[in-house]
DNA sequence: TCCGCTTTTGACCAACTGGTAAATTGTTAG
DNA sequence: CTAACAATTTACCAGTTGGTCAAAAGCGGA
């Protein structure tokens, strides 16, 4: 960076070096985890997790053994960032008003994928979640089984019984495949976002009631398919 | 790897120490150049763009130098790599048969979508494109403009047709927002089977005609809503 | 068989990167 | 005001990584 001026300065007035002279600052063992943490899940989703933790350090304005005095290592970070971002938003309040049947199918549904939405469509989670599963598939194993058995397959069951079908079978190719078509398409708007730089909807629970909406119209042709069949 | 075994063989019959002794084998300049593409276009599908030089050369049972004597430069071998695989198989037929009103249009647009996803499920078309998205956005601008102008554009004009719709006025955000739930969410089978490991669908085929015919039901509700207003 | 051209490689370089250790400095109790 | 503790940084290390270069070795033609 510096075109090869030697350290030779004396005047403190003089222009920093290389950087801000870093007025050295203590704060708390707290304040500090939770600002490396915050800067952590900001620098990782625009960078990957291959960022390098010098740069993370600059970015938060500390020096990078700091940081592995407060995290023994970068790995130790990533799983801490990982559990901030994916564990510490999950709401299991969304599997109960699935299975409430006080309120209409199609709006129990519409309501909890509006807030689902509302919750994991932001930069970070939607950004992390990709580089780690290109990475390792550290997250996939964890998040996705939730996802999987906590929303997706509760709202089979749900489907099922809204159309008057016998809800103990495993679920169907078809079905699946519907059900993650409008998990995985609303996970998609975040992608087309923050991935590839398009435009955000500007009315999301509208966007989010259309895509629950094709989902209950197919699911009327489709799940009735295979349903007299023996399962497996 | 090895449980500690110290290198200490003498006889020629012996396994070789760190690798095979590596035959030097002389290949035209269009051999070799074919061969490092392809093994560059499996290499970064699975390790990542960051992948290491060394590592691709040995996979492909080079020497390391031997690839920059192929191509400059890194970055000039994966725009090469994504030359290859995104540019090289677009059809441009696709857009022709959305276009081809001798054919019923759901058929049209779910035969199109048949083969659009036969031709981009692939472990290299998937992954790399999302590698890519994440580490600098390079096909995005590119490859999604076309698809955007080239298949979704004329889905839009032919489904106004179809439904009887003034066919002109700029798309609306739901109409864009349900071809790209569509089209994303065929993408995204292939990130749910390369990148999270999900099984892949046996009766491909029969899910893009479901997600096909989903569109087509909830564009019936959903392009006429806005169909009056005026444009913009 | 041998010459000469082109492919291929071993050795090397400089910058980078995760992680360590000891010196430094801000803060607070007494 | 000072000692002592903890937060923070400077200096450093070893392994990695993209890229270079000159030497080595296949291969076709004479």
């Amino acid at each position: 960076m510096s075109p090869s001026s030697p350290p030779s300065s004396k005047t403190p007035a003089d222009a920093p070096r290389t950087a801000a002279p870093r007025r050295r600052q203590r704060l708390s063992t707290e304040e500090r985890e939770r600002q490396i943490i915050e800067g952590a899940i900001q620098f990782f989703s625009e960078h990957g997790l291959a960022g390098q933790m010098r740069e993370l350090a600059t970015t938060i304005g500390v020096s990078h053994p700091l940081v592995f005095h407060y995290f023994p290592s970068k790995k130790a970070l990533i799983e801490r960032v990982y559990a901030e971002v994916y564990l510490g938003r999950w709401k299991p309040e969304w599997e109960h008003r699935v299975k409430d049947r006080s309120e209409p199918f199609e709006e129990r549904v519409t309501r909890v994928y509006i807030d689902y939405a509302r919750t994991i469509l932001t930069k970070e989670w939607v950004r992390i979640l990709i580089h780690s599963a290109l990475a390792d598939g550290y997250i996939n194993d964890n998040y996705l089984t939730l996802v999987g058995e906590r929303l997706l397959r509760p709202i089979i069951g749900e489907t099922r019984i809204e159309l008057g079908l016998d809800d103990d079978r495993e679920p169907t190719e078809a079905e699946n495949e519907l059900i993650w078509g409008l998990h995985g398409g609303i996970f998609y708007i975040g992608v087309r976002h923050w991935i590839y730089g398009h435009k955000f909807p500007e009315n999301l629970p509208q966007v989010v009631t259309d895509r629950v909406r094709a989902f209950v119209l197919a699911a009327r042709e489709i799940f009735p398919r295979e349903a007299g069949k023996p399962a497996g």
